[in-house]
DNA sequence: CTAAACATACCGCACGGTATCTTTCTTTCG
DNA sequence: CGAAAGAAAGATACCGTGCGGTATGTTTAG
């Protein structure tokens, strides 16, 4: 029996979260480059070993980072969509909130560094794609209107403005943007 | 003296374009990693030293590619601002076109594949940066409205969605964002 | 004859990945 | 209940490879 309940000696639940959290955190500070196994392994008070214990390859840790952050997403969508007391545009108000200020895309996350790779990397972009997709369609009664996709396209923007202008906190410029753009989803409804 | 005039033994400037366009090749048959050194000289029908030669490294390379794209974009667009019969958002609608069916930025070029390492790499961020800031200060009279600046936002969404996607060709639903961009520019003027 | 424009050969290195050994937890069974 | 067995967790050491970059030689143009 351990010294006191909190320092067990071996948590690999809470490893495997440190793995994925600095990984995540490494994109952040050092760019996407600086992502290195021996680099997350390390920020991870882990060595090169028992990384691969966890993730039986690089991209496998990539991926399963990234489907990790796609279920906070999920959920994070989900919740709003069913506070919303408007039906028309709630999946697209939801959206952009979720990348403007949202706990798992949002700014001023870690994750958002991360989620450049998404660009680059081609099994990540099936991920995303796939994911759009499904949700589009399940939302499409409420959200398939063009002006609606024009918003959501326009989110997207900002968030590429954002990530390429490399800071860390949301300009006063964004802010307006997101409140025009929630703005926008309620015309003409 | 040569055979004939057109296959002289060695033309620098012709070996130095042909070494950006085949880089730009290369990114967008085998992703922004393959972009390696040697498959670029390789493409370009040099060895590494020749390419060396030309570019000091391989950030040069990168740096000296992007800035060619821009310089092609800016006459582009420089071109369209003055052809366009109506002020406002004469840059505004440039850009988008730029964006969709431009010959230097646009979808289906080789350099699209290209720009996706625009928002990995920082020093490529900042040209970037530097070059989209001075053009909207320089176009602020005509196209500062907010509603303008949402249109161009929509733009790079798309521009993103349709990186993402990985596609060669234009979707027809993308076409129909185009249009709709377009149409956007001229409410309320 | 000089300098630019290449070719050739080589170097160091950091990376992803593997193989293997040690430690720690969990389960089983006498 | 305790000990042994077995699986999980992680450490250590090592390897092959491909990359960017360099040093230097060789050819061509002015």
């Amino acid at each position: 029996m351990p010294e006191n309940r909190y320092t067990r000696a071996k948590q690999p639940e809470q490893v495997r979260r440190a793995l994925l959290d600095q990984a995540a955190a490494i994109a952040m500070d050092h760019g996407v480059a600086g992502v290195t196994v021996q680099a997350v392994a390390a920020a991870a008070g882990v060595t090169k070993g028992g990384l691969f214990h966890h993730f039986g390859s690089k991209q496998a840790l990539i991926e399963g980072l990234f489907a990790d952050l796609l279920a906070r997403v999920d959920a994070e969508i989900d919740a709003a969509v069913e506070a919303d007391p408007k039906q028309r545009g709630s999946f697209t108000r939801a959206y952009v909130n979720a990348v403007f200020t949202g706990k798992a895309f949002g700014f001023a996350t870690p994750w958002a560094a991360l989620s450049m790779v998404v660009v680059t990397d081609p099994p990540l972009r099936r991920l995303w794609n796939d994911w759009i997709k499904a949700r589009l369609k399940r939302h499409r009664t409420t959200d398939g209107a063009p002006d609606l996709q024009m918003v959501r396209l326009a989110a997207d923007g900002a968030w590429l403005s954002y990530v390429t202008t490399g800071q860390t906190r949301m300009s006063a410029e964004l802010r307006t943007v997101h409140a025009r753009l929630l703005a926008q989803t309620y015309r003409r409804g």
